[in-house]
Parts: structure tokens; C-alpha cells; sequence
DNA sequence: TTGGGTGCAAACTATTTGCATTCGA
DNA sequence: TCGAATGCAAATAGTTTGCACCCAA
């Protein structure tokens, strides 16, 4: 049932490293498991995650360790829902669907989607990201 | 100081009628200030503003009466800050700037952003929104 | 060694809920 | 009158913080 990780951790290692992150025992097996699969999760998720697979990561690391991440641009933090913050591990310019009925975050897949063009920002201001978020939900089935 | 309001509280009452909901004090009270002019508040400020004016509305009225609006699509949920829901008195379509800096939410003006078309969505779903976030941060004066 | 990282529990904050009281129709 | 709406306070849930201990470099 355990879930094969593609990515050693050696690489691992690498990857946090080269983005200026000291990469210890914690924030390793948490990366380890981020980094496995594009893929959308909680604090609360990695939390059970990182302690099913071995139970050696506290819930203030969690948190700390998702908003180091997410500062150092290994992670996107997505926000859709007002009860908790997701993280994406996909970091690639890309945009969402939110099933609000199931709470399910998927990615739009390719370039479907696009904005034209940037409108003209409020003066003394730059971008800092776009955000697209398709709010779907489940068909009642008549 | 004291802001005019260009709604008076025959139409207020007249329009949450219309929506479907029984127009009591309270509701009349947050819908007078909400609707004067497009804005967006968090129900901290909802509070704050309806107890300024005149002190008759309580924290649970203010959740469950911004509630009940959005659900009957007189006020808009944008989530954009994992730490607070804002209400949106503008409910056409249209989307919005956030900085990150300040805290503050603007609209997008006009028809600049505008998505190509919409993606195929996952089967058995449907759209029920569409939410575009800019978010921009203050440029740093060099 | 030693300063950053971690764990634990307590603190915080936005929001929700239960229940008794009050009000709109 | 009577069910819906309100107020209050307590409960909840996600997230943050303070501080003592530990480990990566």
C-alpha cells in the first residue's frame, strides 16, 4: 500500500539545497513525499502523511516547513477555501479547478487557459502572481 | 464624517425582499451600509461599522446575515487571504487585484481581463464561478 | 560548538453553534 | 401567536508562538 517515491533522497536533498534550504532529517521526508507527485494538499494531509510513513514530524514543523517551502518557491500556496490553505507542489504557472462540493482541487491541464493580457496594475504596485480559480461543482443528476 | 448613504431603506428592504429574505433590523441595518457603495469588508468590519452607526447587531447576525446575502447573490465570497472571508457588494462579473503588501482588495475595471473560453471541465461538474487574482505587491523604490 | 531547527503545548483568531429570548408578519 | 431571527457565550478548527532541547555544519 506504501506509495513508491520516484525521487531519492539524495535529489531530494539537492533540490532543497539549491533552493537555499538547510535540508534536515524533517523537512527531507516532508519534501520527499511533496515532491513524489504533482499533487494538492493540507497541513493537516502532510501531517498524517509524513507521520504514517514514519512518525517523526511535529505539527509546528509541518507549518513551518510549508511556509519555508512555499517563501523558496518550492511550493505554491493556493487559496480557494477559507477553512484551510493548500499546497501545490506543481510549481509551474498553471491554474485550478475547485470542486466545492467535494472540496477536490485539481489542475487545469495545459494551456486552456489564458489571460490576454495583463490589465494595468495600480501605480506603485508590480505582480506578483495570477490566480485562476474555476469554481465547479457536481451536476445534479435530474 | 459620517458617510451619506445613497440607498435609502425603502429600497433596501425592497431589494431583500426581492432576494428572498425577510428584511429584519439587523439585515436592513448591514444591507444599508453594505450596498451605499461598491466595497469589500471582512464581517470584523461589518461589525465594526454597524455598531459605529448604531449599536444593534451582534457577531453571530453579522456571520449568519453576510451568509445568508451571499447566498442569495447579493454579496460575493472572495477568498483570497486564508486568514478572513471578504464580501463583495459588486456582485456583476469582474475580478480583482490583491496586495499581498496592504491587505487591500480592488476590482479589475472594465472587460481587460477576460478568459479565451472555458476549459472542458471534469465530467459530471458544472461552472459555478470563475474567480481571476492578481496579486500585486508594493515595487520597491530602489 | 552553536545557531538554526524541532517538538510540545498553550495561545490566537476567525468562524460556528446551542439555546434561550425577541421580533416580524 | 409562532416560527424565524437574534444575542450571547462557549465551542471549534486552522494556524502561530514561546521556549527548552537537539542536531546539521
Amino acid at each position: 500500500m506504501s506509495t513508491v517515491l520516484p525521487t531519492n533522497r539524495v535529489d531530494t536533498i539537492e533540490r532543497l539545497k539549491s533552493a537555499g534550504v538547510t535540508p534536515t532529517q524533517q523537512r527531507v521526508e516532508i519534501a520527499q513525499l511533496l515532491f513524489a507527485r504533482h499533487q494538492h494538499v493540507s497541513a493537516e494531509q502532510v501531517l498524517a502523511m509524513a507521520n504514517a510513513h514514519s512518525s517523526v514530524v511535529s505539527k509546528a514543523t509541518v507549518y513551518n516547513t510549508l511556509g519555508l517551502f512555499a517563501s523558496k518557491g518550492l511550493l505554491r500556496e493556493v487559496i480557494v477555501d477559507p477553512t484551510k490553505v493548500f499546497y501545490d507542489s506543481n510549481t509551474s504557472e498553471h491554474h485550478h479547478f475547485y470542486n466545492v462540493d467535494s472540496g477536490e482541487l485539481m489542475d487545469i491541464q495545459g494551456e486552456s487557459v489564458q489571460l490576454a493580457d495583463l490589465p494595468e496594475l495600480p501605480a506603485g504596485t508590480q505582480a506578483e502572481g495570477v490566480d485562476v480559480i474555476i469554481r465547479i461543482k457536481q451536476t445534479p443528476n435530474s
